[in-house]
DNA sequence: TGTTAGCACTCTTTTCTGATGAGTGCTAAT
DNA sequence: ATTAGCACTCATCAGAAAAGAGTGCTAACA
């Protein structure tokens, strides 16, 4: 059987019905809804054709029909108008140019949520090698030295030590040079055991300093390997009926709460090389298990200098792709702009 | 009319019943339930009396009765056994010792979750005033500085600042030092205008960066004087009908989602100086609205050298106050000792 | 005098029933 | 190919009846 152009407009009045009202959507109400002027009966025929191709579903005898995952692809792939009312403009709510990272991400995430009522997370922008830039050692007290490390793209931790016996301001110095001309540029896996042992041997009786020193500095490239997620509208969740069951919503909060588990969805998405960055996952399409009952959008974005981050917007199936797909698009534009204006 | 023994007994067994099942609680129920030989009329008189006095209600007539809060109220304050058994031995989960405090607390909260089965929450520890204990600049890139803060405790925050015009290691190091006479341990409010005009002038043409630094330091006090929270278990309201009620739900799932509005319940309780340390709301009596049908729990527990934190347990108002009580007081004890073990 | 058995009464909860209505599939007419 | 018509299905709703839990009150009892 062949999905010809009417059928193509039944289905997506069906959606587009669905999405709004979340009922199984019957024949009188497309006979109705549509400019196609067809009687119910007829459009009851095709819609027993596109149930049997599988782009609708029936709950029960004499219920009308709801999209099936197959469905909402079709509608997702091919359908959507994105038209170009009512552009989301965030920018407004995000004009205070935030300095940390953290702030700007937990905002960008927060407006997301409330603009769209679903639930969303987003990632902290990675580049792909994290590497050291730079190791400042300086004492805090008599026996604490606080080693500063700073990675590539300005990212910085810290790490207190403790040493036993007391180092004078001069060896501090030296064990400075000494580390940073060693290790400076390197990523974590460029540090290797000669290397190290190298410098241990250079440094003397304080070659435990550097042991620390270089365990601290792998920690901490190694922390910021792992995503940083923040999350937003957790309690979107319950405004939808098909989630709000308390099995499902406790697995999805739960998913929100520890935010790795959303790792998987915002991580491999960062890598597909998508042409708009934007990937939609339907129903039992997402990789998360938990997730299995809602759709998920996600978009990529970069803040320059290749570091890019995953936004992801977390709804039921039925959730507003086209509003959805057009603020991420619009975001996308404006957490652009808002690199280029730091440039400047 | 007196609350005498017998009522007492009979309070008890209301509550401890409804406790567990959640529903009211009928006198034949507690006729048995008890060791009082007492028919379940005479209990029926007896609750009879209980409600006229305030400690039990009835949903309807010819339902059985339920604790009200004044009933917990009593229970709290004088009737709660605490038993030796299972005191929930948490620190074999914690042994890990966690360097970093935001790493420890958040296990703490997610351990805390999963043992009692609410929601739980926990404010990092603080001084009372923060102050400045030691500033390092130096250089990142060309026209970059990094600025790392020290502040009592060892909390460490770090901002990167731009200047136009390069700056030599040797003026680097003299703004170090300028900055470090002045200004180690300083609160906040002993900064002030004079001293600050003193090092501008010191600093001559790179007065700017003082002003900068000075703001640096002013933010990252106030940063650090904000309440950090951490919170776990938030899925667990869902397991309690009275509290999964999508209004109240998401209200609650908002409030451990927004973590400022837990600030009153964590921040308050650590200044007042109950013996204990361990506070119970119920319903009402707490001082955040979108808990009026919960209880809370709170504890504060000291990190060593006057840091004090609070821990709270969030539950529907039938929480096994026993238990969390317990537990709580045992986490106490064992982050005590972590700190003690900290120390040697 | 405190305790208890008994009973009528109240109110919720459950179950069943029939009615309603939305929606379908099929057939026959257009 | 389209549509009107009709029998049929099934969820949902309202109401009634039944069941059950629990109470308050009274009268009897130790």
């Amino acid at each position: 059987m062949e999905l010809d152009d009417r059928k193509k407009k039944i289905l997506q009045a069906v959606i587009r019905n669905y999405l709004e009202t979340g009922e199984p959507v019957g024949s009188r109400t497309i006979s109705k809804y549509t400019d196609l002027n067809l009687s119910s009966a007829t459009i009851r025929n095709e819609m027993a054709d596109l149930e049997e191709m599988g782009y609708i579903l029936q709950p029960h005898t004499s219920a009308g029909r709801i999209p099936s995952d197959k469905g909402y692809r079709l509608y997702v792939d091919t359908m959507m108008e994105e038209k170009e009312r009512e552009v989301v403009e965030m920018k407004e709510m995000l004009v205070e140019r935030q300095d940390k990272m953290e702030t700007l991400l937990k905002q960008v995430a927060k407006v997301l949520a409330q603009n769209t009522r679903y639930a969303t997370m987003i990632s902290a922008p990675q580049a792909k090698r994290n590497k050291l830039k730079f190791i400042q050692l300086s004492r805090v007290e008599a026996n604490q030295i606080l080693a500063v490390i700073v990675i590539e793209g300005n990212v910085i931790k810290n790490n207190i030590l403790s040493v036993n016996d007391e180092i004078s301001d001069e060896t501090l110095l030296k064990l400075n040079i000494l580390l940073n001309t060693h290790l400076n540029g390197l990523s974590i896996d460029e540090i290797n055991l000669a290397m190290i042992s190298v410098m241990k041997q250079q440094a003397g009786i304080h070659s435990d300093i550097v042991s620390e020193v270089i365990d601290a500095v792998a920690e901490a490239i190694r922390a910021e390997e792992d995503l940083e997620i923040y999350t937003s509208g957790t309690n979107n969740i319950l405004r939808y009926p098909e989630l709000a069951d308390h099995q499902k919503a406790s697995e999805l909060i739960n998913a929100f709460e520890e935010k790795q588990l959303l790792g998987t969805l915002l991580q491999d998405n960062a890598e597909e090389g998508e042409n708009t960055g934007i990937q939609v996952y339907i129903g039992s399409e997402s990789p998360v298990q938990s997730m299995k009952d809602c759709s998920v959008v996600t978009a990529t974005y970069e803040l320059g200098g290749g570091m890019k981050g995953t936004i992801g917007i977390v709804g039921p199936k039925r959730m507003d792709y086209d509003k959805v797909v057009r603020t991420l698009r619009s975001l996308q534009v404006q957490l652009d702009e808002l690199y280029k204006d730091d440039e400047k």
